[in-house]
DNA sequence: GCTTGTACGCTAGTATACAAGTTCGTTGAC
DNA sequence: GTCAACGAACTTGTATACTAGCGTACAAGC
């Protein structure tokens, strides 16, 4: 088990096992499939077992983990049809708030719009794919708050997680941030004009080519995906 | 603190401790602010602190309990802006789900659904909220698996917990339940008619109307309530 | 060679002991 | 009488020891 995990240094506090491991998994550090020991992750991280049991029922819930009594703990296989549910879910509620968004816009709020888009750029130009989602995430969260719904991000947030574990199987190329970050300029252009109905429309049409993105990507990383409805029995 | 919890007979299995609480704190036997005690619990439950911390930890995961350290843990407040995001959230996904079990329906379903109204009849006739409610979730269940995402259904089950956790600090009347029941039946019946428009209108109707009872009940328990958006520092 | 019984080592689940910190009552000085 | 300081009793957080069960390797018997 290679376990590239940085567990030197200051010594790791309340959350640090979960946000470790938690990173791990969705940057696919550590594999779908993998084996964990609550033992070895204790040790590693100079703790004892306890919190790390904290941090692996935690991540169980998420989805993440699978721990199977007196047998071990897994990284979870990633589920075809979780992944088709998590989009169904995101989409649907970012449509229903990109309404809402285009709706109440105010100035102040363009005016941060616009700096999120000058952000990509600037990202997509020095190819840094991490700058680029990180200002990403920043404008999808902004568009909820717009809305009124801030809370709501949150759930966007778990449910994406299960989409962007998947992304981060792949590397992004140039041609296709740039070509994301046209269907943002599109997103938030309806949305200055205050056009629900084209606001929603590019939103949809931007999360949709995303998750095609992600059905090639697990069409060429088969060995990490299981789309049986396994009941996964917690 | 009264805890009318049965702890008695056959030995808690795994979950028992988490399902006792979240029943409890749902059914408001216990009531926002009370404060609970690990090592009390342990020894109501007739376990040791350890399975008892895994179902504190999860419970404070789902936002049911707030855990101080070296305090203690207390139940939750209600927050009015969770509930109105959960009412958000419910609303956006099932009448989205609603739209496309009208445009999927065959009549194995549709059978299915006249059951659930039938039960739903039954429970109104004897007065039976509880009967009811089961017949409720089941019925929604149905249509949200026959719009071909059954995993949303589990989603919304996590945002409804919020709302049902207001809908039990008042009894239901009679006259109530056989007007959620007419609700029922013409959300059924557009679905049968394959009238997606309609069927989208009905269950929007039939949300708002129920989450206008809760408003109601929340304006006449506001000593359980905190609408301060408090960041819950996990 | 194949099957089956068995022993060993691993796992997570649980119990318990200890540590660190907060709250609140009490007691002493002023 | 007032207030401050101390301490007892409580809380959760953490560490560790033990239990029960599963998987595997290995050896004995067919």
């Amino acid at each position: 088990m290679p376990l590239p995990l940085s567990a030197t240094a200051r010594g790791p506090r309340q959350h640090d096992v979960y946000d470790t491991l938690r990173h791990a998994i969705l940057n696919g550090d550590l594999r779908p499939g993998e084996g964990l020991s609550e033992t070895k992750l204790a040790a590693q991280f100079g703790v004892s077992r306890t919190p790390v049991r904290d941090a692996v029922r935690r991540l169980s819930d998420d989805g993440f983990l699978r721990v199977i009594p007196q047998v071990g703990t897994f990284v979870a296989p990633i589920q075809l049809t979780a992944v088709a549910d998590s989009q169904f879910v995101r989409e649907t509620l970012e449509c229903r708030t990109i309404r809402l968004a285009a709706e109440r816009l105010d100035p102040t709020q363009a005016d941060a719009l616009d700096r999120h888009l000058a952000a990509q750029e600037r990202a997509v130009a020095a190819n840094d794919a991490t700058a680029f989602f990180t200002a990403d995430e920043a404008m999808h969260a902004d568009l909820i708050r717009i809305a009124g719904r801030p809370a709501v991000w949150n759930l966007i947030l778990d449910v994406k997680a299960q989409l962007d574990r998947v992304r981060c199987l792949s590397l992004e190329s140039a041609d296709w941030l740039a070509m994301i970050f046209d269907q943002h300029r599109v997103i938030i252009e309806r949305t200055r004009a205050r056009d629900p109905d084209g606001a929603e429309a590019a939103m949809r049409a931007h999360l949709r080519s995303v998750f095609d993105a992600i059905d090639r990507i697990a069409a060429t990383n088969q060995e990490y995906f299981e789309d049986s409805p396994t009941d996964p029995a917690r």
